[in-house]
DNA sequence: TGCGCATATGTCAGGACTGACATAGTTTGT
DNA sequence: ACAAACTATGTCAGTCCTGACATATGCGCA
């Protein structure tokens, strides 16, 4: 199981380059980057909007600043499990995120 | 975290008993439920549309058949990662996600 | 009935993830 | 310029999850 490396490559090449690097990753390696993607922009999104500092929201979920930064990172370390459970802290519903997911899969299709 | 104990409580009673019991869930924790039933869910009508069985799902996961009987029972055990890199293994897209869960989101509201 | 196939459920060693901490860089207000 | 608040990144011990295996049940069919 290497989807570890593959994973923070993958995360990387989305962050810092563009989305040339695309070429080497399965579709379904590449819808689930996607997911953990627009689901970081979409935490991000929602936590600033309502003026929430990345500690107090740790707090609120019973984990550190650091890991709501590698969150919206979208870190490799980071489950979906847990960007959902952000998520929902924050009031969103599964409404939303499938609002969410749908949006970033019009961006895909660019 | 004790979430481990009480999303085992929440899968039983969500499958054996009726929709009664969600009155001790907080709405984070009933999100989070209602997000990993609709996924299980759609994952099980997915495979069985596709007349896949679960022993060879989990061979096209590296995964094994208890597993993926796991994931489509919603066992505690199991993440919505896992459930998600399942679903885009059947040829699932984000959209189809969405949609997913969106129409959970509808059935929660009855 | 007996056999093969599909599914359900329990258990466990090993690897992945988590929260916490340390530290550095960045932004904002004075 | 300085401090305070906010954010980014690395590391690690303890815990959770994973795949694998064993086993049981159900179902169709010869």
């Amino acid at each position: 199981m290497d989807k570890h490396k593959r994973t923070k490559l993958e995360a990387r090449g989305w962050k810092i380059g563009t989305t040339a690097q695309f070429l080497d990753l399965t579709p379904e390696e590449a819808a689930f980057v996607e997911t953990k993607l627009a689901l970081s922009h979409s935490l991000r999104a929602r936590r600033t909007k309502q003026q929430v500092s990345q500690t107090t929201l740790a707090k609120r979920l019973g984990s550190s600043q650091s890991r709501v930064a590698k969150m919206e990172a979208a870190d490799p370390t980071v489950t979906i499990d847990l960007l959902l459970r952000a998520l929902y802290a924050l009031g969103a519903t599964p409404r939303d995120i499938a609002t969410a997911l749908r949006r970033s899969g019009d961006l895909m299709a660019v």
